[in-house]
DNA sequence: GCAAAATGTGACGAATCGTCACATAATGAC
DNA sequence: GTCATTATGTGACGATTCGTCACATTTTGC
């Protein structure tokens, strides 16, 4: 028996549906679109409806956010069934978050939209914090497999780096990669015309990782395993989230 | 002579009037006091005039952020004159990058928010253009110093990894650092009161600069030469910009 | 069946954007 | 110097959107 009344379960049903909502205008129509008017219109509520759920635009912002971290948090956790050493696992994570990022880039968007002031300060506090929860869930994931090559001796950090530390530098990479690519590849295009295409972003993160992981000392070091050729399998591993 | 005439004069000044004014708004008042109307207050000039200069809102972002990234590159010109081997000049990047983003905070933040499409869309071609010129010019610093370092036998880039690309990946890294790591920081202070404190981010970015460089094989390795030592030596370098 | 509490509404004021018809000033031809 | 033409400057205006609130409606508990 459910522990909520039908008016609880009714009030969360429509959040859900205000933030599918939400979602769905986002996608179509792009940030432009994205009105607390249309968001009413659509679900044939009123504006003020909407209101008694998130205080403003900012809040709701921030739960299509948590709910994007929730999404990433899954697909983190299937990337990690992936057969395989622990840093193919660490390099599906990054495949998985790229992928997440093609297919949603209005979600994308958002991630980074929430990074700035401005958001922060408008959203409610309660919803910051679930956000701020749903972050440190990706990162424990993270932090589980690093933790698992730690254990397994594939991986050895510095006495002066902490797991913490060394999660949120591989986080921070593959968030700048993503973040900024899209505009390398339109200055890429404007340059050179006649030049051969830049290895498409996927190929640069693949390098990048690659690059940091041998840094770390993750073995076995991207000299002595060839990670190229697992690219197909993790691809094919994470297919189902298409 | 100036090949200008008095009005061009006039109309070249008062743009940098309400760049100027824009800034400084930005700085004092934050995000939201950003408006057309403060600007021309502000500046006593009436709306349609701002308009005169710039298409909308996003426009003015752009020439901040253009504005943002040639500050950006005179401070990484001046990074590249310290004494020192080529890897510390990168170190020495790698700080200038963050002393601007502590110092500017706002401004880093439109950093941010220009990355993203709405910002993009609404922002003319024109000026969209200037700042990916800019952008592009920071780019090279940062390429004459891989440049340098290669002719020098510092760093051999693998085969598969373009000059570009081994720029893209260090600035992504730097980047998303900088740009996580406000919101890191206050993961950690809710975490975890009695826990030692986090160390700050100019350790975090030079202990993940030297693993991403040490991933490069930039010579000499962070194990053959103590980079902790020269953090003084750099930031006494880079005092002249505050 | 009724009073109190919870929920839902949409008109409203305020803020801001971007426009435009008109005002004012500068320029240059004569 | 005058006047027509061009360039520049203005701020009232319509449109959009945000977030609020007094009131309407529904549900709940008794």
């Amino acid at each position: 028996m459910n522990t909520l009344t039908r008016r609880q379960r009714e009030f969360l049903q429509r959040e859900q549906l205000f933030l599918d909502t939400a979602r769905q205008i986002l996608r179509s129509d792009g940030a432009a679109a994205f009105t607390m008017d249309r968001i009413a219109a659509q679900t044939e509520y009123a504006k003020g409806t909407v209101y008694k759920h998130f205080s403003c635009k900012e809040d709701i912002l921030c739960a299509l956010c948590h709910e994007s971290l929730v999404q990433l948090e899954k697909r983190f956790r299937h990337a990690l069934t992936l057969e395989g050493n622990h840093r193919e696992k660490m390099m599906t994570l990054g495949t998985a978050y790229l992928l997440f990022t093609h297919h949603f880039p209005e979600e994308f968007d958002i991630l980074i939209a929430v990074r700035t002031n401005n958001v922060r300060q408008k959203a409610s506090p309660d919803r910051l914090q679930q956000m701020l929860e749903a972050d440190q869930r990706v990162h424990d994931v993270m932090q589980s497999l690093i933790g698992a090559a730690i254990a397994a001796g594939d991986l050895q950090l510095q006495a002066d780096i902490s797991l913490d530390e060394a999660c949120f530098g591989l986080w921070a990479m593959a968030f700048g990669l993503l973040a900024l690519a899209p505009v390398h590849d339109k200055m890429e295009q404007h340059d050179q015309m006649a030049s051969p295409p830049l290895p498409p972003i996927q190929q640069i993160m693949l390098h990048q990782m690659n690059l940091l992981l041998d840094g770390y000392r993750w073995h076995p070091l991207s000299t002595e395993y060839d990670y190229q050729a697992s690219l197909n399998r993790i691809l094919n591993h994470m297919d189902m989230f298409q």
